[in-house]
DNA sequence: TCTCTGTTTAGTCAAATGTCTAAGTCACTT
DNA sequence: AAGTGACTTAGACATTTGACTAAACAGAGA
């Protein structure tokens, strides 16, 4: 295979990946076919399955792609030890509650995906417990400095849970009480920060 | 039509709803075809046209008969002045964490449908609102009692988006760190309660 | 008993879909 | 310049799907 040919490809593959994306958020997973995802890439649908092999394959390409940014994004935000927590909790609220609302849709459809298509339960636990490994690390201490009563498993729990709750409910376009409980938390954060 | 005529439509059309449930739990809604709901239900498919007109309009059957129930259900269980707060809360969580993982899944495969459907949105927020509503007066009394420092609609809104977490992470087979938290809150209210 | 009306059945129809293939195209090598 | 091999295209093919319909059917009332 040639360079410019394996160029070519990866742009094609990837145009197909972004293509079944936005689909994604405009129709949800149940309304992608191959010729519509070949059309929205600008790409003769067959390659579909020149590429890929099937378009549930191409499915689980994207799933595996975009839970390997999000692994990345959930790492880069509360990583960096030299961010204090309250800055990176702050940080970690706007984008739940900012108006990114495509991103949260895509992951919100693999994962409606996966509940029928047990092959892919494994990357989306393995995504939650990535989570729940970078969460628990990046609250050990402030568990501790701010004095939570509640063990940390079950702070990291509460946090991981009703951050999903909120994500669900604006994919429906509920946003009641979310801006009142973020700006609680914020409050009682910041209060003991101060101390 | 004749009384006899009457009931065995109704038998026929409740045969369609229920196996309709069914189907979303067995393979999600994107897998439900006139036919395949038939023959699941044991009548003619020709029939979900007859009924329904179309294959939309049962889902949109299937998702008010549901959505009423639960907002039954949810009036029930936190409604009755009789029985202690705390109670109510341990029926609640135990009901969340109890085996009826179907029951969770034919709600969030509705929610799913909702996502793609805008004209289904409202029937999704009004059952939202309404268990906010519930859960807004169950709580005012213990709010005030617990002496809970975060305002009641933030921590109705805590409650609900927590819960609709544990509801997502179950469906995908997690429940790492749900015991715990529960198990929390359940000492945190009983050792409150007793004094 | 016979008709009439609403219900049920089996089957038709066009459109859409996933998969696959044969022919065409292009860049690179010899 | 011709050949080679991989890539790309347009189209074919069998299935499946939602929607619809004509005919068979059943039960209530005259």
């Amino acid at each position: 295979m040639t360079d410019a040919a394996t160029v070519a490809r990866s742009a094609a593959e990837g145009a197909l990946l972004d293509a079944a994306e936005r689909l994604l958020v405009q129709v949800g997973h149940a309304g992608i076919t191959t010729r519509r995802v070949a059309e929205e890439a600008g790409v003769n649908h067959g390659l579909v399955h020149y590429y890929f092999g099937s378009m549930e394959n191409l499915l689980v390409h994207v799933l595996e792609r975009f839970t390997e940014r999000l692994t990345e994004r959930q790492r880069a935000m509360y990583a960096d030890p030299e961010i204090p927590f309250l800055e990176k909790w702050r940080q970690a609220m706007r984008y739940l509650v900012g108006d990114d609302v495509e991103y949260e849709k895509i992951w919100l459809e693999l994962q409606a995906l996966s509940w029928n298509r047990p092959e892919l339960r494994d990357e989306i636990a393995r995504v939650n417990g990535e989570w729940r490994a970078v969460l628990t690390e990046a609250f050990a201490a402030p568990h501790e400095r701010y004095g939570i009563e509640m063990p940390l498993d079950a702070l990291v729990s509460l946090v991981m849970t009703f951050n999903e709750g909120i994500i669900l409910e604006r994919a429906q376009g509920i946003t009641t009480g979310h801006g009142e409980l973020l700006a609680w938390i914020d409050g009682w954060l910041a209060a003991r920060e101060k101390r």
